[in-house]
DNA sequence: CAACACCGTGAATCGACAA
DNA sequence: GTTGTCGATTCACGGTGTT
C-alpha cells in the first residue's frame, strides 16, 4: 500500500508499513530497525484490580473490563512488562522522536516511573477531560472524569522534536493550546460493534484525541508506531491527516476487526490510488 | 490554643497541635505517636535543589560521571527522600485516614509510584486545572495549565474512609464532584508578599484547593498533618472548617510568615477565645 | 413532523457490620 | 476469613419509541 507521495521512509521498514501487523509487540519490534519511526502513541493494559461485581443504583450491572490481557499478578510483573516495551519502542523511535502513553491512575504513575528511568524525557502531561464519564456508582469517591497522556522525547539531549505550535495554536481558537484536553467518550456510530450489536473492543479510544496527538506532534509522511493498536484508531488518525504507520495487535479478533474498519476507511480513495498507480 | 470543642484528639499530640512546627519533617514526624493524624496534605518539594541537600559520600566522584548516571543518581536521591516521608506519614496516620500529594509531572509520577510500592491505595486522581497559567513563552510545548493530586487510603483494605460525599455533590451544584477541579492560581490579595512586595512564597497554594481538600476528606475536629507546611495554607484550611492541624516547616522564614498569617487569621476570634477560656 | 419519554451504557481498582 | 443483611447510591448522550 502507497498511501503518500512523500519522501519514502526507513527502507526496512516496508513489510510493515501501513497494516496491521498481528504478533506480540516484544517480537515484532525486536524485528524493526532502530531509528525509524518518528512517534509511538501506546495504550498499554491499565492493569485494572476490579474486586467485584458493581451494580447501579437501579441494580443493573456494569459491563466491567475484565479481559485477561489487562491482568497482571504484582506490581512487580506490571513494572517488568512496561520497562520492556518503553524500552524496545525507544529503539526504534528516531532520536528526534517522541513518545505518547495514555493511562489512567491505577498505571500511569508506573508507566511514568519507568519512562523517566528509561531516558525519556517529560515534555508535558495532558489530561483528556470527559465530559460523560461512567459516574461513581455508590458516592464513595469522586467522579473519575479524566484520563493522563504523557508526551515525551527521547533524551533530555534530544534536538529537532516536532510541535506543530501554530497548528495547534489555531486549533485552539488562537490561542496556546492547553494541557488539559476535552472530549467525549467514543460512543454512537463512531464506537465498533460486534454482530450481536455489543461494543467490539473494551476500551476504543475517540479518534478526535488521537487526531490531535497526530497533528500536534508529527509530520506528513511520518512514521507512527502503535504497540497496543487494539482496532487501530490510531492508524485512522495517521491515515486521515497523511501519516505512514505501523501497527501491531496480538488479538486476532481485533486485527481482523481493524483491517476491516482499515479497508472501509480507504474505501472512498482506494480508485484515485488505483489511477495513481496506473 | 484550644480551636475546637470537639472530643480531644489524641492526648500526645499537645505539643504539636494547632501550630506551625519548625524544623525537618522525618525529625518531627518521628516524633509525633503513630496512628494519630486523620488526614494529610502534603506539597513536596521537587527542584533539584534538593541533590545539594542530600548527602552525597563523594561528589568529585559523582562529578566525574556521565550525564545519564548522575540523572539515575538524582532520580534516586528523590525516590529515597520520597519513600521517607511518605513511611512516615504513614506511620502517624489512623488506619482510617487519607492522604492528599500535589505534585507536577516533575515529580508526580515517581510519588504515585512510591507511594503504591508503600502500600498506599490511590482512591482518585484529581487534576487542579489552572483559568489562568503561565504561558509557554518558547511555543515549543502545550501551556502546563493543570497539576495533579493523589488521593489515597492506608492500604487496599482500609476501612472507614472519610468522604463527605453530600457536601461536594452540594458545593457542585447537586451533581457529584468529578476528578477535574478548577482553580485559579493563587494570586492578588491572596498571594502573601514580603516588605518588598514581591511574592513571599514561591509555590503558594490557592486557599479553596485546600479547603475542598479538607472538606472532602475530614470531618470537624479531625486534625490534619502537613509535613511541608510553607506558609501554612492547608492550617488556614483546617482553622476556617473546624479541623485541627499539625503543620511543619523547615524554613524559619516561612514559618515566621505563617505564624502572622495564622495570628491574623485569628484575629477576629481571639476576643471570644479569651472569653471562652475565662 | 416535532417534542418528549424512556432506556441502555461507558477503562470502575466504588460498604459496614454482625454472626 | 466467610456469609448474610441492611442500606445508600448515577451523569451525559445516543438510540428508540410514543404522543
Amino acid at each position: 500500500m502507497a498511501l503518500s507521495l512523500h519522501e519514502p521512509v526507513h527502507p526496512q521498514l516496508g513489510p510493515w508499513l501501513d497494516t496491521v501487523v498481528c504478533g506480540d509487540c516484544l517480537e515484532v519490534l525486536s524485528r524493526l530497525p532502530a531509528g525509524s519511526v518518528d512517534m509511538v502513541f501506546a495504550d498499554p493494559p491499565y492493569n485494572l484490580q476490579l474486586r467485584q461485581e458493581l451494580h447501579r443504583p437501579d441494580a443493573s450491572l456494569v459491563d466491567a473490563m475484565d479481559e485477561s490481557w489487562d491482568q497482571f499478578a504484582s506490581f512487580a510483573d506490571y513494572d517488568e512488562f512496561t520497562h520492556a516495551w518503553l524500552a524496545a519502542c525507544r529503539r526504534v523511535l528516531k532520536d528526534s522522536g517522541t513518545l505518547w502513553v495514555i493511562g489512567s491512575y491505577h498505571n500511569i504513575y508506573r508507566v511514568g516511573c519507568a519512562l523517566m528511568d528509561l531516558g525519556f524525557w517529560v515534555l508535558n502531561d495532558i489530561v483528556w477531560v470527559k465530559n460523560n464519564p461512567m459516574p461513581n456508582f455508590r458516592g464513595v469517591r469522586f467522579t473519575n472524569a479524566h484520563e493522563t497522556l504523557l508526551w515525551c522525547k527521547k533524551s533530555e539531549e534530544s534536538k529537532g522534536v516536532c510541535f506543530n505550535y501554530q497548528d495547534m495554536k489555531l486549533e485552539n481558537g488562537g490561542k496556546q493550546m492547553r494541557s488539559d484536553w476535552y472530549f467525549p467518550l467514543c460512543t454512537g456510530p463512531e464506537r465498533l460493534k460486534d454482530d450481536a450489536g455489543n461494543k467490539l473492543h473494551p476500551t476504543q479510544k475517540p479518534l478526535a484525541l488521537l487526531e490531535r496527538a497526530v497533528k500536534a506532534s508529527t509530520r506528513p509522511g511520518d512514521v507512527v508506531l502503535d504497540p497496543f493498536a487494539g482496532v487501530a484508531t490510531t492508524a485512522v488518525a495517521a491515515l486521515r491527516h497523511g501519516r505512514r504507520f505501523v501497527a501491531i495487535e496480538r488479538e486476532p479478533y481485533y486485527v481482523r476487526a481493524a483491517h476491516a474498519r482499515l479497508a472501509s476507511e480507504l474505501e472512498p480513495v482506494m480508485p484515485l490510488l488505483a489511477a495513481a498507480g496506473a
